[in-house]
DNA sequence: GACCCCCCTTACAAAAAGGTAAGTACCGCA
DNA sequence: TGCGGTACTTACCTTTTTGTAAGGGGGGTC
């Protein structure tokens, strides 16, 4: 099981969104579901280097218990799943914004590896 | 050992300010430190109910390492030691924010557990 | 018919994070 | 001398999180 016990006793605001992002690929998740609005799984799981189909499903259905991440699975014969963003997952995504830019000046300012997935160049 | 590897490859921003607040109590000694100003070990200590000399020892650590809180030792025979922001700890404070905001509806929202530190009460 | 793709699930294992308890060194109080 | 308070450090252990490898059911392709 991944994480069940969750809601737990929050101190702070920060404490229950914090829950709800970490995770090792939570953040990248949001981001690229925000940037592409809907993405199929192995869509996502390309864009995410080194993601394991495990911990993808875990986090997306995790996200979805969140009400997060909205899942559309069409009945069709190659079997269809599409996830996007609800209402939820995208105030989170504004409310992440500014960390986003704090984290970019932090990468810049101290000169931090950054990796460039090369989402545009297959979307 | 705590930490040593961070500084890894950044996917994007999000990544790399969630890996710099990502740890159990870290949001909340950020959270302390910017209603309190300063504030020494104990006073923390007693400020986040749950967490051990450890832990919080590991985290001031770690974030004093990634320039968000500034730690001044006073050489006086009963040890001091303050703990304060940084000016990037601030900034982080205040990209924070929304997010705490994010959390604080979710709470209410969802009608999650919350409990009170009763900060107020002896500060 | 073997292989690949789709979207997962399960079992097992490693790593990381967190918790517990005790020890350090010094002081004031009783 | 024993206890409480200051700010930690260390060793050990448990829990949580992440990773690896494999399987599964169906269809199209070579």
């Amino acid at each position: 099981m991944a994480k069940a016990p969750r809601c737990g006793p929050y101190i702070c605001g920060i404490d229950a969104a914090l829950d709800v992002v970490s995770g090792k690929w939570k953040g990248l998740i949001l981001w690229e579901l925000d940037a592409h609005g809907v993405r199929r799984f192995a869509e996502l799981r390309r864009g995410l280097p080194g993601v394991s189909e495990k911990m993808l499903t875990q986090h997306l259905r995790e996200m979805e218990k969140d009400g997060l991440v909205h899942r559309e699975v069409y009945a069709e014969v190659p079997p269809r799943v599409e996830y996007s963003l609800t209402e939820h997952g995208h105030t989170l995504n504004q409310a992440l914004a500014p960390l986003g830019a704090w984290g970019s000046e932090r990468t810049r300012r101290e000169g931090l590896e950054v990796v460039d997935v090369a989402e545009t160049s297959h979307g």
